[in-house]
DNA sequence: CCATATCGTAAGTGTTCACTTACGGTAAGT
DNA sequence: ACTTACCGTAAGTGAACACTTACGATATGG
């Protein structure tokens, strides 16, 4: 206990931003686009080792963002249906009417409602 | 130069990830659709210190999601209109089409089509 | 059964980052 | 002019994290 207690089981939409959070790793997932790969080729495309491309698959995998299905001695993974669904959701739910027409006229709206401590004139 | 060259300029989208991968630094944003706070307003509903708030407010204002108003000596930090416009336009030109009937067609044309290593009878 | 291929995990290292305290700067009140 | 209020930045510290090399496990081929 360091800084503050936090959730024992993170809302899924919390796992997708920090999964989609690092450069890489969202690279590694956009590939994914092109059809199931194995994680060789992956590592091959990027640069970089295979157990970073490996961490970063088990980060996807827990994000529910990618699926895993054995081929043989590969691991082939592909993009997951509605991976990015939870995502889609948060902002619908918490920002979707909020955005509209908000920000401008709220602000207006407490400048003259609650109190004014920039009256330049006295 | 550590691990590899970066865009000197960073996508709006990638900077929104960045922004919202905080647990932290999302609630403050979340508190702000209440309305326009002060600084030291949100640092007490959060309870940490003001400064954690000022550099959390500044990664959310470079990311386009805040907007400043100067109110006396306080500093109004407000949501922005459609700061969130870019994430939802990467999430609709990249993952647009891509996941609706993809995982599954794709997974088991390929199957098919490439090569089979998982024949277990010979 | 032995060799090869592909992968995941363990261990170690360097950087990034979020927080704190301390300080300086601007605006309003007396 | 002085005090008070509010804020941003600088400096320092500790944890989180992304990467690498080394190793163990599983599956296919001869």
């Amino acid at each position: 206990m360091t800084y503050q207690e936090q959730s024992p089981t993170p809302e899924p939409f919390e796992q997708i931003f920090s999964a989609l959070a690092d450069p890489p790793r969202r690279a590694i997932f956009e590939d994914l686009r092109a059809g199931p790969q194995a994680v060789s080729a992956l590592a091959e495309s990027r640069h970089v080792s295979r157990p970073a491309v490996s961490q970063h698959l088990k980060v996807l995998q827990t994000a529910g963002l990618v699926d895993v299905r054995p081929k043989g001695t590969a691991r082939l993974y592909s993009v997951r249906a509605n991976g990015l669904a939870p995502l889609r959701s948060y902002l619908d739910e918490v920002w979707g009417d909020v955005l509209s027409a908000f920000a401008d006229h709220i602000t207006t709206t407490l400048e003259n409602d609650n109190d004014r401590t920039d009256h330049q004139d006295d």
